[in-house]
DNA sequence: CAGTATCCTACATGATACTG
DNA sequence: CAGTATCATGTAGGATACTG
């Protein structure tokens, strides 16, 4: 058993699931590592997210470390956000999963 | 845009992700490629679960095709769970965010 | 542009009692 | 033993309008 927020884990993988389970996490993680990107083109990315749903997958993101967030001062205002080290770390899980996918939904490597 | 079962996914990984975002799916599926378990084995392993949603997440993963199930005719019953090979194939995605967790949270390999 | 602010709801998760 | 059957609930996710 593992604590961490006031809340209990089973195991280690149950702790770092929980960290990357929400339906637009992984997929801004591995846009990110392509490039670091700015809100709206994370939105585009993620089609049909709504923005305030994008803000709060972006701000868990951040405060679990996983990605960066720079604000340049300016008008109109521009955003960055951009893979952590902790965050590049989970790609090559992600890339399993999506070639996993695609070797069985879609039928290509 | 990739559509599956009635429903739409942005990419590849969203399809797969989708699989395995359940709360327990991840841990069940690490358990069972240890060896094969039983209900309770499992119940067991995935500490404070249910038995309704073992059952919801374990008939999922069958569903899913990612998981077997062996009913034994006896009584008291007996029923076995194991991984297939489509299951098999995503440990070793299982297994990278374990030890990331592990890096990033328990300070141990 | 990059978000808030509101409001809403479906579903994942859970607790508990019971059964073939 | 391996589940159903019920009932309950929190929250992740979403739609839409608005703002510095």
């Amino acid at each position: 058993m593992i604590e961490h927020n006031n809340k209990n884990y089973v195991c280690p993988l149950d702790l770092g699931f929980e960290i990357i389970r929400g339906k637009w996490k992984s997929i801004i993680l591995f846009n990110l590592y392509e490039s670091s990107k700015r809100f709206l083109e994370l939105k585009r990315a993620a089609i049909g997210v709504s923005p305030k749903v994008l803000t709060d997958n972006l701000k868990q993101l951040e405060s679990d470390g996983l990605i960066n967030k720079v604000v340049y001062a300016q008008v109109p205002p521009k955003v960055e956000y951009s893979l952590t080290q902790k965050g590049e770390d989970l790609i090559s899980a992600l890339t399993i999963i999506q070639n996993w996918s695609k070797k069985y939904y879609l039928n290509i490597k």
